[in-house]
DNA sequence: CTGTGGATTTGATATAGGTCAAGGATTCCC
DNA sequence: GGGAATCCTTGACCTATATCAAATCCACAG
């Protein structure tokens, strides 16, 4: 994958509290040259943590492929998940060198990185990946605050639902298709991964998962392989607007 | 209180789940002018919605004085605020024209505008505005995410001082002072404002704060009227780092 | 095939916080 | 002063979810 192809996919996925992508859409393409020539790859196993809360940070990044967590624990071992990385998701804050949280591969993880220095120095070069930073962080923000309402007025089902539609959601957008109907895909996570990330425990995680599998909301064949016949359906357990939220 | 005075004034208060602010704290003067034309002033009584969600906004703004919130409400009702506004935060998003959440004003509340399409063309033209923005917002989303672990995984007393801390500290920034010591201070939140805030039952918010009161962490003059004798035994309380988050 | 360890499910029980209901305090208005 | 509205507190009880404790499943090493 060349960085070129890094960029430009950006597709943009709807209320989920997940980070959107592509750092610049628009850009030139000698800007592109330049990228290319401070980018480099890493790759992870699942269950790596590639980057620990208070970490020094010389780099931005992209997710290629695999999904990561931001996650935040407090000196008693309490964990709170506060964001989800699919591929095209960007990583990283220009300006600030220090981590805020532990990132953790949840499945083997392709990044693609950019030193930080010149990386910002292209920044001040070309607005146009300033302005792409500023959508982006808003749209952090708003699945940030969409995750707020779910942690703080949900139900157990409902959060678990919340989540599978979005994960659905966002496995349909890298087939370039609009989730409805009928949905299959993986689940990235392990159950405590998702209790972690809905304020839940991992016993009620998987009370709520066997509890939508015998009311037909899903399927599962083994543990993380998900059928979902009826997209809407899931929507309507998630207590979210009709549409899945502000973005469609 | 002028533009200048208004864009000047940039208190970093912390971590709190509370928007930071100043648009632009070293632009040049003839920015500020520039500023200065396309200013209006607009004031609210508490208990006004100021803006509802998915109205068009055409005008971004900074508080000058009072306090309001951004409030998501579920179809059935269910309430959640996702961000606390005081004195120089900062409401709008330039490249949007929908209002995400509704904003009400819990006290009387005086807010400082600028028509929005002037103020992008100003953006546009003045790099340092841009960046001062990407700066905010990144504020802002740290703050969304220490609030996720709080609605997620702290419990009623945690969640209380949580907030008793930050209204402190807010305060204390107004007069320029570190929160340390005794804090004496008026909360701008009713009891279902807390709650709606906190994910909580205004019940268990009253509650919760007769429990802190009955065990000295805080006194209570009234409703509203709180003296905290010590903010490192409320910081505790809070069961956050010993500093009270990133920020310090 | 067999043991081992992690991930998951399920059951029994406990509890934090929600719900429902009643009553105080404060303010405002007449 | 006397409603009456709003906000707050407190009590009694209930329930969703947490906690503690076994099973079960499954992948993998030997």
């Amino acid at each position: 994958m060349t960085v070129l192809e890094v960029l430009h996919s950006a597709p943009n996925c709807g209320s989920c509290p997940i980070r959107h992508n592509a750092v610049c859409a628009r850009c030139e393409t000698e800007e592109l040259a330049a990228l290319d020539a401070i980018k480099f790859y890493r790759s992870f196993e699942a269950g790596q943590t590639l980057i620990w809360a208070g970490d020094r940070m010389d780099f931005v990044a992209s997710v290629v492929s695999g999904v990561a967590t931001l996650t935040q624990v407090m000196e008693d071992g309490r964990t709170q998940t506060v964001g989800l990385l699919f591929p095209s998701d960007f990583v990283g804050r220009p300006g600030r060198d220090r981590a805020p949280y532990n990132v953790i591969a949840t499945t083997d993880l392709l990044m693609c990185c950019f030193r930080k220095k010149p990386f910002e120095e292209m920044m001040a070069r070309t607005p146009h990946i300033g302005q792409r930073l500023l959508e982006m962080t808003l749209d952090e923000l708003d699945a940030a605050r969409e995750w707020m309402l779910l942690l703080g007025r949900k139900t157990a089902r409902e959060k678990i639902a919340s989540l599978l539609a979005i994960v659905g959601r966002r496995d349909a957008a890298l087939h370039l298709r609009k989730p409805q109907g009928k949905l299959v895909f993986d689940l990235p996570l392990t159950r405590e991964a998702m209790a972690d990330y809905l304020g839940l425990t991992l016993e009620t995680v998987s009370r709520q998962i066997s509890a939508l599998k015998r009311d037909g909301v899903i399927e599962l064949e083994g543990k993380r392989h998900v059928t979902v016949p009826d997209y809407n359906v899931l929507l309507e357990e998630a207590g979210d607007d009709a549409d899945g939220g502000f973005f469609g």
